[in-house]
DNA sequence: AGTGCCATGTAAGGAGTTACATGATTCG
DNA sequence: CGAATCATGTAACTCCTTACATGGCACT
């Protein structure tokens, strides 16, 4: 929904149309999540649709602008009033990996571990060098959310690899390991 | 793609059929993420459809099992070495919120902030609670995993504020009034 | 004349959610 | 018997992405 309601916030500055909210939607989170501009139209049908919108008649170079209307401010209103709640967030494709990683046979954990952070590390940097460069308040928000969730993610890393050490023997294969496949059946549904 | 290939992962441990599978990804994962039964089935689809799966004559008592192929194995290992890159996150839409918050008329965003922090820090004490209980490793690692991030939410949130008294006068149009309540407390977690 | 950007859309499909329909089995 | 749980599916819909089609306008 983050869509939906970020077009309805820029709407609240003045009317715009299709174009012109991408680049705004852009220029403020610095085009980290790029939005494409086929949804654009899309979600302001939908919004029109709802009744949080109005399409004004086109203008002189084909330029269609949409405005907000009582009931789209409302909703607004409502959206910024409301925090975020941890449940209807997005799944975690990382935790659900490493959890994943843990029982799957044949998976060497700690390099899937040390994989991630390496990646994270790389991407972590790059944020802290964009951070010099320039600076409109809501974009270096952004990019500081970023580098927090990055951060914490290696954090992460560096915890599980902790557990990890004290319940997987080793990254060597260990001897007994034909043994160990008799737990090949699956556990209670 | 985080089910698709986390179904892949079950069946990596044996033959299983869609309600077990649930059930599975769910224990693994403590329920964090509820996963819908009807999306088990229609992902199971599309994966036999991609060869990634193959599914096996209905048993008796009406469950049909599936395996995973040589095809989805190699998938399976590719997924598992493959960092998880952030630029093909979700959007963050607290991040965006805040962004926008900045320069919607009439929000007042010091406001916005400080109810996602007491909504966020409810949820982290939730999870702290949890700790205490149970254990297996890959869901105590989950549980982990959440605990840092909403960590790192609050400490974003608290970094938010005092970005924003350095650029917003106050809530109150009175400037002088403004400089004394700078120094707004709020340890860290 | 051609390249490239501005601008509006549509189509196709993946992923996910909610809700519904349908049976079998199990338990009080 | 009735209710709950197990089990499989389908339908409708939102959100989002990728790709395609189309036209104007500006610059070289």
């Amino acid at each position: 929904m983050s869509i939906r309601h970020g077009l309805l916030a820029l709407l609240e500055r003045g009317q715009m149309y299709g174009y012109q909210l991408r680049s705004a939607f852009e220029a403020e989170t610095g085009a980290t999540w790029p939005l494409n501009i086929g949804q654009v139209y899309t979600t302001l049908t939908r919004l029109e649709r709802d009744g949080l919108v109005r399409g004004l008649p086109e203008h002189d170079g084909g330029q269609r602008p949409y405005e907000i209307t009582a009931e789209g401010r409302t909703e607004l209103a409502l959206w910024f009033a409301t925090p975020i709640a941890h449940a209807d967030r997005p799944r975690d494709e990382l935790a659900i990996k490493l959890a994943l990683a843990l029982t799957t046979p044949g998976v060497d954990v700690q390099s899937v571990v040390q994989t991630q952070r390496s990646a994270t590390m790389r991407t972590l940097q790059q944020y802290t060098r964009l951070k010099k460069d320039d600076g409109e308040l809501p974009w270096r928000l952004v990019l500081d959310s970023l580098i927090f969730q990055a951060e914490a993610e290696l954090r992460w890393l560096d915890h599980c690899e902790a557990s990890l050490v004290r319940f997987v023997p080793s990254t060597s294969p260990v001897p007994t390991a034909a043994s160990a496949e008799e737990e090949n059946v699956h556990e209670r549904a």
